[in-house]
DNA sequence: GCCGTTTTCGGCCCGACTGTTTTCAGTCG
């Protein structure tokens, strides 16, 4: 059973307590408890059915660790299945609301009735909300608008693409009158592979006018809120934006504070405190008096809570604050690190530049080398190649290599793992390559069990030196294959075989608790675009995201290597 | 519900903004 879904049990165990009004403490532990199991970067059940104990993850105590046990065991959970006895199902979805929250919730149910979203949009065009204590006309059409923005289902974005709003939103922002810096926060700056919204802060000298500017902005669909300090919008699209104003002294404790995760802010805020101070966004303060003691940077905030500064991918509380206490934190791998790409397209399958102009642009990055690695003939839509084109291809290839001086073209080839596990090539074809990556792009939905075999025997083939985007997901649009990661893992390690981050910024795959779990059992990753075009090739970056995120280091990453090592590194 | 170089009981992160109030509760991040 995946690690989500038994989270899934205990978020929706915190719903309902939350709307039952019961202990906000209690209800933040599930929460909290969800998280942490939703985080892991490990199997769960796997782990309960050897004998592992859940409450070796801090957070997850006495109660937790026997309702996993229950779930890993029956797939139910009784105390969870009683509580929904008691409140109508369409209860907690109304809490994905915006604006409204467990104690509204609570009050539309009892006073009026209202147990779904249908149910709520009717009680609002009513007027029926108003009668209600503390809510009012106001009230209603802001929920009207929420509800709104929900069926759209506007949610989130990909990285890529929030990296492109936030882009056009402060060069725009740069230009209104008494700004001085910004800075994107958030989840963006965290570099996570989907972001919510976007959080830009903003440093101002007196008389600026970021509010008013930021406002009128163009993209602007319905303005949220407009403070002194901090304003919130939608855009067109639907990305909500939110901008802060904050003094030079208290930016590094704002960047912080606004970087999250919340998770990991929480866990700072827990350090300060046992040491006696205060953090908040204006500042790190002394709690018997008031005193500043940092703010200014980031590096003073966490130097206040006596740890060395922690790069913004790592902080999901994942265990980067006991690593920063111990000086375990890695040395994060740079995009500057990376010496070559193994994974792109040409016109000989469904890429759009001949292998000339994939191997110049990646000179001009500054790589070393690069393997063109187009499609085997079972992906047809691709104008995938058989065996005999491809022996052509490789000609070419070699040819390329000797037109092009100061960069080494490798032979390589995205096979396909077929159905029933064998590649969708020739040994004698494969053995020709310097770069065999296989892969799979057909009959996605096979029971776990067939799916893991399946990879499994294709990766066994001794030609295969990498598995290329190893789930098959789509960033927001498909989910990842059933498979069984962890025995795939286990035999890719034994086998010698690679793991891939794909760099494309719709696949992300391996993701970032998936690509640690793979450091973590002593497999090597290779970052590589999948570009179909010579541009394609600088979305290395999104790649190396994913990378640092899963706490990867240059040793770890083998197109980091120089030629010699990478080509050993190779089966 | 979780946790413990003050503790097995008594705490648990902190502040801005809104809408409804007339001093504040609810929600959000």
């Amino acid at each position: 059973m995946e690690n989500a879904r038994i989270a899934e049990f205990f978020s929706r165990i915190a719903d309902i307590l939350d709307i039952q009004g019961e202990n906000p403490f209690r209800v933040r532990s599930y929460r909290n408890v969800a998280r942490i199991i939703a985080d892991l970067s490990s199997n769960l059940a796997e782990l309960v059915k050897e004998g592992g104990d859940p409450k070796q993850f801090a957070g997850i105590g006495e109660s937790s660790a026997e309702k996993v046990a229950e779930i890993v065991e029956t797939g139910r959970l009784k105390f969870l299945e009683e509580l929904e006895g008691k409140i109508p199902k369409g209860l907690t979805e109304l809490l994905r609301i915006e604006g409204l929250g467990p104690k509204k919730v609570k009050v539309l149910y009892e006073d009026l009735g209202v147990d779904s979203v249908a149910r709520l949009e009717k009680a609002a065009r009513a007027g029926k909300l108003r009668e209600l204590a503390g809510m009012g006309a106001k009230t209603e059409e802001n929920l009207l608008k929420s509800i709104e923005h929900y069926r759209r289902g506007v949610g989130r974005f990909k990285l890529s693409v929030g990296m492109s709003y936030a882009g056009e939103l402060v060069e725009y922002l740069s230009k209104v009158k008494g700004v001085k810096q910004l800075e994107p926060a958030g989840s963006l700056r965290r570099r996570q592979e989907t972001v919510g919204d976007l959080d830009i802060l903003a440093i101002c000298s007196a008389g600026c006018e970021v509010m008013d500017g930021f406002v009128k902005y163009d993209g602007v669909e319905e303005v949220i809120a407009k403070g002194e300090t901090k304003s919130s919008v939608r855009l067109q699209g639907g990305m909500q934006v939110d901008v802060r104003m904050l003094e030079e002294e208290s930016f590094g404790a704002a960047l912080h504070y606004f970087t999250g995760s919340k998770a990991h802010n929480v866990a700072i805020r827990g350090r300060a405190q046992q040491r006696g101070l205060k953090v908040s966004e204006y500042g790190v303060f002394r709690v018997k008096d008031d005193e500043r003691v940092a703010g200014k940077s980031e590096e003073e905030v966490f130097g206040a809570v006596g740890l060395p500064f922690i790069e913004p991918e790592l902080r999901e509380n994942r265990g980067e604050i006991e690593a920063a206490d111990e000086g375990k934190l890695p040395e994060l791998l740079k995009l500057s690190d990376i010496r070559g790409d193994l994974q792109m397209h040409t016109k000989a399958s469904d890429g759009k530049d001949s292998i000339e102009t994939m191997a110049r642009k990646a000179k001009e990055l500054g790589y070393k080398y690069v393997a063109i690695t187009d499609h085997s003939k079972a992906v047809r839509v691709a104008g995938g190649m058989d065996e005999k084109e491809l022996a052509k291809h490789l000609k070419a290839i070699e040819k390329a290599n000797e037109k092009v001086e100061g960069i080494e073209i490798l032979k390589g080839v995205e096979v396909d793992i077929l159905a029933d596990g064998s590649l969708d090539l020739a040994d004698w074809v494969l053995e020709e390559c310097d770069v065999v990556l296989a892969s799979i792009h057909s009959r996605f939905n096979m029971p776990e069990e067939e799916m893991t075999e399946r990879i499994v025997k294709g990766i066994s083939n001794l030609n295969v030196d990498i598995f290329a985007h190893p789930t098959g997901r789509l960033i927001l649009e498909r989910p990842a294959y059933e498979v069984n990661l962890k025995r795939v893992f286990e035999a890719a390690k034994e086998l010698g075989v690679v793991m891939e981050i794909n760099a494309y910024p719709d696949r992300l795959d391996l993701n970032d608790v998936n690509a640690r779990m793979a450091k973590d059992m002593g497999l090597r990753i290779s970052i590589d675009t999948d570009a179909h075009a010579a541009t394609q090739l600088e979305l290395m970056r999104f790649g190396v995201y994913t990378a640092r995120r899963a706490w990867l280091e240059k040793a770890d990453v083998i197109n980091s290597y120089p030629l010699k090592k990478l080509l050993k590194a190779l089966r």
